[in-house]
DNA sequence: ATTTGTTGTTAAAATATGTCAATATATCTG
DNA sequence: CAGATATATTGACATATTTTAACAACAAAT
């Protein structure tokens, strides 16, 4: 992982463990912004994307579950849950609503570095450049082209940058605004007509998509098993 | 980059964002000013001589739009756009009248440094011309020859001026009228063949580019890996 | 002076891709 | 269920782009 390449925020209302965790993770070379609460954490939200959010579950206000299920329902940004001892269960809830990973306090910075990391690793487009599935396809988006059942299939730039887009955050409903300004393709029929062709290189039943789908009035969503 | 060599001024009426962009690149190492309005840029431009204005395009008074147009007219000093969210045509514009880059709201730290950089970067071309890779071609741009293969091709200016610029912003579209003024082609049809040729000498595979790509209807991409 | 190579231009044919229209299918609302 | 609306599908189409080849102007080399 690259130094001051990524830009974490840490949000806890507790101001001794805020400023602990902001500098363990500088002295690593992460580039580290703070807020005490949800609204504070808004704020800061709205403005940069960050690659990473660090989110204390209890806090006064609104809570880490409820802004974790906010900030998830429109952005795509990496949410790392932390949670007070004694509440191991908790975990799938996190999970459930979005979260990327969960770390129960008190922790090891180490151990908060390491999630970091992987969740990092993981989202990065890097990564998705190199090698990706969708269900049975197999993606090479840097050489631009699809394998599936032993066929070869070549993509365009335009599918190429929504499959990219879409493959940051599968399971977020991409608006058809969205994926025209991604793709340049300015006319709605005409993205139909690209969701149709791209349905038709990666689905197994393009008639029966199980990993491009419609969401009625909202726009697509990408599964990617 | 340098640290503390170059000087940037920041234009922005929202207080809150101003600080934030001031914060992080003075964190960079940056030297930074701030205005709130065109009024108040303007005074300090008078006096000081900035690397580099990063300038909201939303302002009361004076539009950023306008500030730029009135600026480039006379000096030429670099300028990055900022725009609100939502409004991804208007990069066509603001490139047009002269701005050297332009960011849409909300955008990540990292990326408005690394377009400062390049902005700065590709005013000196120094760094540029000693030595780049394009995926696997090794560029010399300086002795105008490109490695691909073990095989060294000759570049003519032409090449070399559209490369220049494009690795200045590897991911930003460059329209064919751009093009053509960088490299003084006239003909529409004379920088498709320019494209052609170029291609044959940094990809792989030329009939698939994945480097030099064509975004249809817009113009051109260069990728860098 | 002649040859050789480079490079912008143009033409022609091949390919790629966004758009459109017409029809079918799905989903929502009352 | 019966519209009403949204989305899917297909093929045709128009346009954009690519590719190759040929050419002319020019420069460099012989």
């Amino acid at each position: 992982m690259e130094k001051n390449k990524y830009h974490i925020l840490v949000v806890d209302d507790d101001n001794k463990i805020k400023e602990l965790i902001k500098q363990f993770l500088v002295e690593k070379g992460l580039i580290v912004s703070t807020a005490s609460n949800a609204i504070e954490a808004k704020e800061k939200i709205e403005f940069f994307n960050f690659h990473l959010i660090v989110l204390d579950v209890m806090m006064p206000g609104q809570s880490g579950y409820e802004l974790t299920k906010e900030l998830k329902s429109s952005k795509n940004v990496p949410i790392i849950l932390l949670t007070a001892k004694g509440e191991p269960e908790n975990r799938v809830h996190g999970l459930e609503i979005g979260a990327d990973d969960y770390l129960g306090k008190p922790f090891e910075p180490k151990e908060l570095l390491l999630r970091i990391k992987n969740v990092i690793r993981s989202n990065s487009t890097q990564d998705l450049l190199e090698e990706n599935k969708i269900g049975e396809a197999k993606l090479n988006l840097s050489k631009m082209t699809i394998k599936l059942n032993e066929k070869v299939q070549k993509i365009n730039s335009a599918e190429k940058n929504v499959l990219l887009k879409m493959l940051s955050s599968p399971g977020r409903i991409f608006s058809r605004s969205e994926i025209g300004s991604i793709s340049k393709i300015s006319q709605e029929r005409s993205i139909d007509v690209m969701i149709t062709r791209l349905r038709k290189k990666i689905e197994v039943d393009p008639k029966n998509p199980k990993f491009l789908q419609t969401i009625r009035g909202s726009g697509y969503v990408l599964w990617i098993k």
